[in-house]
DNA sequence: GCCCGCCTTGCTCATATGAGCAACAGCGTG
DNA sequence: CACGCTGTTGCTCATATGAGCAAGGCGGGC
């Protein structure tokens, strides 16, 4: 006996067919992508033409009603990237899925990012970076061999005195031996009290040739920081969280190698500025390629005023990040 | 400048190709479904050929690598279905998506009877029914019209002094004014106190009638109880909470027409089913076409009683509770 | 009531893809 | 080291599908 398929029925005899163009578009799609049928199959069964069929076929993916999902931790939503390069300029973007919930998510845009540092040609010689949770996870993912002889540089100051991971130069170390590299370490603190202390050590001999050597990096690799007590900044104690809640009443939204920047990405504090040591955004929008590795909700304002405002030329983000970005909703 | 498709480059000088297969046909999947790339152009991109990009694309579907789902309210899973025909033996099986939560489950199940009640050829001129909440849903989602001149009967006892909506009264008339029909109710308690009470009502001539009508019946469309206090049963009153107790330790999983059966679809009680009025098991094993619905993960063992026992010859409910009967996994 | 414009439909022919087959490559065993 | 077997690959030809076009139908305006 033939199934039924409801107000669809195989019993050739019987009239009472589909009028509802939408159900019948569910129909066609069940047949067609769950069944395996050809259109010209379904076209017999359903008493429709196959052009029709074809024509529901293509509603059906246009409405949302058939939808087509790459399910993969190397995925990547490349839709998304072409959106993101033709709104912004970007030279490159780079989307993963954001996938249920933000559990494994920065460990998957690290991967992604490691990825795209592997696939990258020319192989930058000297690979600029900052350091933080974001990059650390870059570093972790980045495979032995990702290239030879780079060199890799800290461009933002940051003295770690211990060798926990997210260090400065714990990741800076970890993806120089990953390229059979070296790495040219940012012997500064982050931040100086006294714009005079920032000016001596920046003239000093060994801080100055670093600075140097970040200012012509052939590329850059950096996350972002959020303008609140998370910080890294905050955690490493060159600011305190009453600094950073007023930098955010300043209209801070994070910060971009340890300088907090507002959601036109200029400076908020130009004394603060004066006093922190590291590459300038100047210096980053006139990169030729400088790579942004941003993920998860709390970046949203701080990867907006980044990608919006030319720091950087790649992003490497997640898509509900992506699509805060373009102004879009992301179907869940 | 062409973006970067991460260990592929657009960059023909390149040699630096992807190797590992998954992640081949994760990016294959990505330039079909997501860019609507032909084989061939994929594989002059990714340097292999078109017929290795159709077998990529073949086991990143059978992988899951690539997921295609069919969204949409109306939506039925096909491949489930066929698999419960051939499985039980069933004439026919409608099985919808599970959907995120239990929400709207027993409404999306009701609608799916309600379309199959429809759809059904020939239009049975007397149908049984029982009454519960899964009924009413399937009453309500009819739509007036769905066949002209049925007689509904009601096929297990119990008599409803109100109104409101579950009851016996409310449904059949709903269903049978839908349809142009009438509705004969069943004036009969579902459970006597006393055999002798049972048997009498049973002899009443008005009472026999209907059962006779009952008993031949072209179709019958009924749902099942579940075996604990939030049975309609305890609701109207004719079985304790301790009384269902009971019969749970006796093995009950459920009743089906108001009649508590095991898991091989056996009464556990002879003589409460004794004192039962309405149709027999025995009558809906040999019944030309018993439709069954049931959704909801509370109703699996039930289910499961009654399609694998030959209660029920086609079986209407949801995704989760298919697999279940199937013992698959659900992909969630 | 007629005409015009827009949308839908079926078709032809081109393009895209798949099935089945033969050849090749790699691995394991004697 | 050679042979056999298994799995993979590229190809030919058939099948499935899509693009573009012409015709038809429907609705609105004059």
């Amino acid at each position: 006996m033939f199934p039924l398929i409801c107000a669809i029925t195989l019993n050739e005899k019987e009239d009472a067919v589909i009028t509802d163009p939408e159900l019948l578009a569910v129909r066609v799609a069940e047949l067609y992508y769950d069944e395996n049928k050809t259109q010209d199959e379904i076209g017999g069964l359903l008493k429709i033409t196959r052009w029709k069929v074809g024509r529901l076929l293509a509603q059906a993916r246009e409405q949302g009603i058939v939808r087509i999902e790459i399910v993969h931790p190397r995925a990547r939503r490349l839709t998304v990237e072409r959106q993101l390069r033709e709104r912004f300029g970007l030279a490159d973007a780079v989307v993963i899925p954001s996938g249920a919930g933000e559990g494994d998510l920065q460990s998957r845009v690290g991967q992604a990012a490691a990825d795209y540092l592997t696939a990258l040609r020319p192989v930058p010689r000297t690979l600029g970076i900052s350091w933080g949770r974001t990059l650390s996870e870059v570093a972790e993912r980045l495979e032995a061999g990702w290239a030879t002889g780079v060199t890799v540089v800290q461009i933002n100051g940051g003295v770690s005195l211990n060798r926990r991971a997210g260090t400065a130069a714990t990741t800076a170390s970890m993806i120089a031996q990953k390229a059979q590299g070296h790495a040219t370490l940012l012997p500064s603190p982050a931040i100086l009290e006294r714009v005079e202390t920032k000016q001596a050590i920046e003239s000093d001999r060994t801080v100055a040739a670093v600075l140097e050597l970040a200012g012509r990096a052939s590329a850059y690799l950096f996350s972002a920081g959020v303008a609140n007590e998370s910080s890294v900044l905050v955690d490493s104690g060159y600011l305190a969280p009453s600094d950073v809640a007023e930098l955010v009443r300043k209209g801070a939204v994070g910060d971009v190698v340890g300088r907090y920047i507002d959601a036109n990405g200029n400076t908020v504090d130009p004394g603060l500025d004066e006093r922190t040591v590291g590459l300038g955004l100047d210096q980053l929008r006139q990169a030729k390629m400088a790579i942004f590795v941003v993920a998860g909700y709390a970046k949203h304002d701080v990867a907006r005023a980044i990608v919006t405002n030319g720091l950087c030329s790649v992003v490497v983000t997640d898509e509900a990040t992506a699509a805060a970005l373009l102004d879009l909703k992301v179907q869940e």
